[in-house]
DNA sequence: GTCTATAGGACGATAGAC
DNA sequence: GTCTATCGTCCTATAGAC
């Protein structure tokens, strides 16, 4: 494990901080108090505010598109393909809760980088939509309205980053288990 | 239908623009513009930008409260009562997703309000619990972990907002029936 | 790499004329 | 009920000393 540089430090904390009050409401000298030092000297190590909202979004958003390839590449039925996703987002959820805070809900600050994060996730949505349809096409899936199954699905495993961080490590590993069962299977006995 | 007040206006648009931007991202001189109108002209209809989101955010969490008072009077089975929760949240949804989007991501910027939004919450967190508990406990639900079914179906059902107004009229019909299925039969065939 | 000082502008909200 | 003008504060970011 590499060490933690201060720059890297900065973006970390400052995760942490639009996790709990979003990106706008959170100031550089609240970032600086909670770094202990002065909202001048952040800007030795970070550009400026908006440089390290795209770090923090940018990365996750590269790193679900990444496994999402090797999803498609890797996996053979559609449930497998949906089972692979479902850990995918629990992966990144337990490693990075704050950075999926902040892209779940300050993607809409980002500046130049916003055409090319709405590309990502586009492209995302459209690769997970086309393995439910598949899947229905093949008759692994009920064939239930394919938007209200992309959406439920998502919905859930894109709100994952509040409710990791209440779990300890034990149950973790029980929730991978347990949420597949309830997205694929359903909870009707 | 009672005429819109300029006060009920005002909160409106403001909702709308909350949904787009964030609470604190929007300022008031925003408002004004949306409103067609200066910002100090804003203050003879409300007291202040804290209190436009209080209407907004506590009007929608009293009918939810409201709502799941009556869902546990009135329904018989587990089943029926999440179905009927379920109807509840769609309602709330298509009725005023503006108001819910700022709900579900700028209740932490409530001030002296905010104690009393997070007790409304927490109750109905502990209601639906109760509801899915004890579909457990009579056979209806699968005996996965409660937390894991409350957690997959509050995120789909809070997440409604962002997807209502992508659908018309007629798939919203068909939106609760899609919806109940996957959330209570699975998609699995 | 951190500090003090501050530029230059935007913020929520008020005062008072009409 | 809306306007213009403005107050006092806070914002991001830079300059320059150490």
């Amino acid at each position: 494990m590499k060490k933690e540089t201060r720059k890297e430090e900065i973006i970390r904390v400052a995760a942490q901080l639009f996790k709990q009050k979003g990106y706008s409401a959170v100031t550089m000298r609240d970032l600086a108090k909670a770094m202990d030092m002065q909202a001048a000297s952040l800007y030795n190590h970070i550009n400026s505010k908006q440089a390290i909202l795209q770090d923090i979004i940018l990365e996750i958003a590269e790193a679900f598109t990444e496994g999402m390839n090797v999803v498609i590449s890797e996996s053979n039925s559609s449930v497998e393909k949906l089972n692979a996703l479902i850990a995918l987002h629990v992966r990144i959820a337990i490693n990075n809760p704050e950075g999926l805070a902040a892209l779940n809900t300050d993607w809409m600050h980002l500046e130049e980088k916003l055409d090319y994060y709405l590309q990502l996730r586009n492209d995302y949505e459209n690769n997970f939509r086309a393995i439910i349809v598949e899947g229905i096409k093949n008759d692994e899936l009920k064939p239930v309205d394919v938007e209200v199954i992309l959406f439920s699905m998502l919905s859930t495993l894109r709100s994952l980053y509040l409710w990791i961080p209440k779990k300890d490590a034990i149950k973790r590993q029980q929730l991978l288990e347990d949420l597949t069962t309830v997205l694929i299977q359903g909870i009707n006995k």
